[in-house]
RNA sequence: GGACCCAUAGCUCAGUUGGAUAGAGCACGACAUUCCUAAUGUCGGGGUCAGUGGUUCGAGUCCACUUGGGUUCACCA
């Protein structure tokens, strides 16, 4: 049950009764109307704003279109009280018993309290990493990672069907330099002296494992054979290996995709042509000259007539190619095939995450994703920006060559996937972010993670404690529905239940906006709740979760810490981070 | 030069899709430990929301322009 959407439906149907007194007009707009919590908690516990967004249609001041609204808002048994404040905010203070109420729902419904059906099972593609299959990943891989992952998750919690996907660019000129080097590395594994690996060239020590793979399974045959012969199944093979590290690092993290979709897969089975052929019925490819971009004309800069695509039709810039100067494809074409390939799977709704540096992409992507559906997806691009990885404030150079934490790997090995997984998911996905080693894996407050962590192994303790001051008390939440929860009367207390209320509407605000750091600071905010409730039991030992010598009351907060265990740990299971019971 | 993103407290950043007196952490100052894990908490100072104009009952949020920073820029992927 979501609090904030059951007031919200009560306030409809006041509405409605208004419509149906002739005192609203029956064509009134109802979409703008939003019943959320004030800024300011002296307001009340929910605010909304419907005097004000109906007031011009019904014809009347909006203070007093919300008498009306606010008289019958008190009748329901939920209100406890009602007021108009302002230029018109109907002010709503629930009664304590629908806070009592919220908190047995969570105990009730447990992991389920959160999720929801609005996504009615509508099919949605979320499309991330998808990095190039050269080999394993590095950190700037790792938030995009994250981001597309725990947005799948939060899409699911709210009810759509969706696909974690990967698209593997396993055509073009750069698997071909792939499969050079794996050859490379293959001559070295039979005992020949390659020497520096050459500029043009993957130079990683991971493609030396290829190279014996490959002598292991072909002999020498292809020492001397020229590169004709061997391209296609060394690349085969070689990308292949690729995918395999990447794979690796994503379950290193925790990510476990459900599709990879082959681009060579899509070319072979014509998907270009297809495309190409479906532009051109609707006459949005010609063959042109694109001027050089201006205030920075390359040196090699020449006119070239090439295919181009129509994307200012579609809200881009310029036209953008479609075939490269001699006539094969460009990458753009195969992306716009794998576009299409995924509405043509049933998918409606498509995500995909990328990286800053491909900010520029992002139009022509979503002109050629709207001309070739018809208008019928949607498309939706996120771009995570850049993360600089600090040690103790200073910032480490990456470098390929002295490398330290160059990959992902190396990453979660130093300080673990669900710090990895939960300080990527600390700063809006359009803000850089640093991201710090030393700060990270600290104790203190100013450690996210742990201070989540933290609170969540404080409720188990608080659990544990309570078993052993009343053995006979279970903290099991289904045993702990029943509990009598009047006696959680404290303004604390409810302060706290009152944040618990909030989880369904931040999951739910947190899937529609595309934005799972939201969940982060939730959690955050859950967590300095419960601290701070916790804090007060040392100056208040009547508000303490163990109280001596009454079970009825300890039965009560232990409800109450139950609750909040809950909903961190459902939070935590979005962003895939493991709940602890103990620190360490 | 164009495009995209960003600009909010000394620092790092949130800001519930346009709501009321703009929030948090750090830092700074004061305070609380015979007390469920002090690995925390409470209180305080600190703001021209980069600037100008516009849209309306109402703008940190939307629009235009200006300034400053990041990313990117024919055919690469």
């Amino acid at each position: 049950m979501n609090i904030f959407a059951r007031l919200h439906s009560d306030l409809l149907s006041i509405l409605n009764e208004l419509s149906a007194a002739k005192i609203l007009p029956p064509d009134m707009r109802t979409d703008r109307i939003s019943v959320e919590s004030p800024r300011d908690s002296t307001f009340g516990d929910m605010s909304s704003n419907a005097a004000m967004v109906l007031a011009k249609n019904a014809g009347m001041k909006p203070r007093d279109l919300a008498s009306l609204i606010v008289e019958k808002l008190e009748a329901l048994p939920v209100v406890a009280t009602a007021g108009i404040a302002g230029p018109g905010f109907i002010n709503i203070t629930l009664a304590t018993s629908a806070w009592h109420d919220v908190l047995q729902t969570v105990l009730a419904e447990g992991p389920k309290f959160g999720a929801s059906t609005i996504g009615a099972g509508e099919k949605v593609n979320v499309e991330y990493v998808s990095a190039n299959p050269t080999g394993p990943l590095h950190i700037g891989h790792a938030r995009g990672t994250v981001f597309g992952d725990v947005l799948a998750s939060l899409l699911e919690n709210v009810g759509y069907d969706v696909a974690r996907e990967y698209y593997m660019n396993d055509a073009g000129t750069q698997v071909d330099v792939l499969a050079r080097s794996a050859h490379l590395r293959y001559r070295e594994a039979l005992g020949e002296d390659i020497g520096e690996i050459p500029s043009g060239f993957y130079p990683g020590d991971y493609m030396i494992p290829v190279g014996r793979a490959l002598a292991e399974k072909f002999g020498d045959k292809w020492v001397n054979a020229p590169e004709s012969e061997w391209l296609a199944e060394i690349q085969g093979f070689t990308v292949d290996a690729m995918m395999a590290l990447v794979r690796d690092d994503l379950a290193a993290l925790g990510v476990n995709q459900d599709n990879f979709v082959s681009e060579k897969a899509l070319v072979a089975a014509g998907k270009v042509e297809s495309v190409h052929a479906a532009l051109t019925a609707r006459d949005l490819i010609y063959t042109g000259v694109l001027e050089p971009p201006k205030g920075k004309k390359p040196d090699d800069w020449e006119p070239r007539p090439q295919e181009l695509f129509r994307a200012t039709a579609f809200g881009d810039d310029v036209d953008r190619p479609l075939r490269k100067s001699d006539g094969s494809w460009t990458y753009f074409a195969s992306d716009i095939a794998y576009h299409l390939d995924k509405f043509e799977r049933g998918y409606g709704k498509l995500i995909d995450v990328w990286g800053a540096d491909h900010g520029g992409y992002v139009k022509r992507m979503e002109a050629a994703t709207k001309a070739i559906t018809d208008g019928g997806a949607a498309l939706d691009v996120k771009i995570c920006q850049i993360v600089k990885l600090m040690d103790d404030g200073e910032p480490i150079k990456m470098s390929k060559r002295t490398g330290t934490f160059v990959t992902l790997r190396d990453l979660v090995d130093e300080v673990g996937k669900d710090v990895v997984r939960f300080i990527m998911l600390t700063r809006s996905n359009e803000a850089p972010l640093d991201f710090d080693l030393k700060k990270v894996t600290e104790q203190s407050r100013e450690n996210p993670v742990f201070y989540v962590q933290y609170a969540h192994a404080r409720c188990h303790s608080a659990m544990r404690l309570a078993t052993d001051a009343f053995p006979e008390l279970s903290t099991e939440r289904k045993s702990l529905v029943t509990s009598e929860l009047t006696v959680l009367d404290d303004s604390a207390e409810l302060a706290l239940i009152k944040v618990l209320g909030a989880w369904p509407r931040a999951v739910e605000g947190a899937a529609l906006a595309h934005e799972p750091h939201r969940i982060a600071y939730y959690l955050q905010e859950l967590s300095a709740e419960f601290h701070g409730l916790w804090t007060k039991g040392r100056e208040r030992p009547e508000l303490r979760f163990i109280v001596e010598n009454n079970a009825g009351k300890t039965q009560a907060r232990v409800a109450l810490v139950r609750a909040v265990q809950i909903v961190i740990e459902s939070g935590l299971n979005i962003l895939g981070v493991e709940p602890v019971k103990e620190l360490r």
